[in-house]
DNA sequence: CGATTATCTGCATATTTGCACTGATTTGCA
DNA sequence: TGCAAATCAGTGCAAATATGCAGATAATCG
């Protein structure tokens, strides 16, 4: 059951909860709009991103300069039973209501959008608002 | 989501995960047999029940020299979606299998039975057999 | 009370993890 | 080919975690 444990250390940290929920809930999205969704810098967007996709939970696909990511479709039970657990679960969370929004806003270069993204160096550290500070 | 994360970081240790399967199928457990279960050292299986216990996963009871220890009801979707998400997943699993099995043979010396479990420092190290190498 | 058994805790150590920084790679474009 | 933008990968550091050992605590029995 080292696997399971595996999936589940995935999913022990908050960014990449915060990730799977915004790729379960929104569907396929670039890094870059991720990154902005959460208000976080991209490199460590993409790391989180890479430790996912090694436990093959989240999928790349290039196209153009952007890489999108989307969640690995379920195929067995337990995989289908953990998307189940987490969309019940979070679908009412606060932080991810927060991120949906901000990803909503998003523009992360694409063609037909400004570039207006957080720049490395001035992403979230001593902000004020405690958007994803507790919730339960 | 704090709290989510929370509850994926006690199940992303191979230990404690399979403490909660065998919670989980087996009810309500004394220490001792979980340790033999797991065929690991009292004092690791206690510590580990300790961080279960402290993230509100499972509920100590004592009787008389021993403590038993359980899974706490479901009170949340959340929580029974786990319950359900685990009882799924691990129904089949080789490793619980295992456990469970050796589970049944234990006997920490409650009345009624013989006493002969492991010792500290002749616990699972070095062993042979990757009872638990992968099963998916 | 003292001995025994079961469980928990303090301390030290090894491993793991997250993070920031930097450089390399890939892609688009002229 | 040369330049710019975005993502990926390697390194060093600090913090968190797991583990082992020894000792402490709690309950039972004689």
């Amino acid at each position: 059951m080292q696997k399971e444990a595996a999936l589940f250390k995935v999913l022990s940290d908050q960014t990449r909860l915060r990730l799977a929920c915004l790729l379960l809930f929104n569907g396929e999205t670039c890094v870059c709009r991720l990154a902005e969704a959460l208000n976080e810098p991209d490199f460590k967007i993409s790391r989180h991103l890479g430790v996912m996709r090694s436990a093959g939970m989240v999928r790349a696909r290039r196209q153009g300069t952007w890489i999108y990511y989307r969640l690995v479709k379920p195929r067995s039970r337990l995989a289908q039973s953990l998307h189940d657990f987490l969309y019940e679960g979070m679908v009412n969370d606060r932080t991810l209501k927060k991120d949906l929004e901000r990803l909503s806003k998003t523009s992360c270069g694409e063609p037909g959008r400004h570039a207006k993204k957080a720049r490395r160096g001035e992403h979230d550290k001593g902000r004020g608002a405690p958007d994803d500070g507790h919730e339960g």
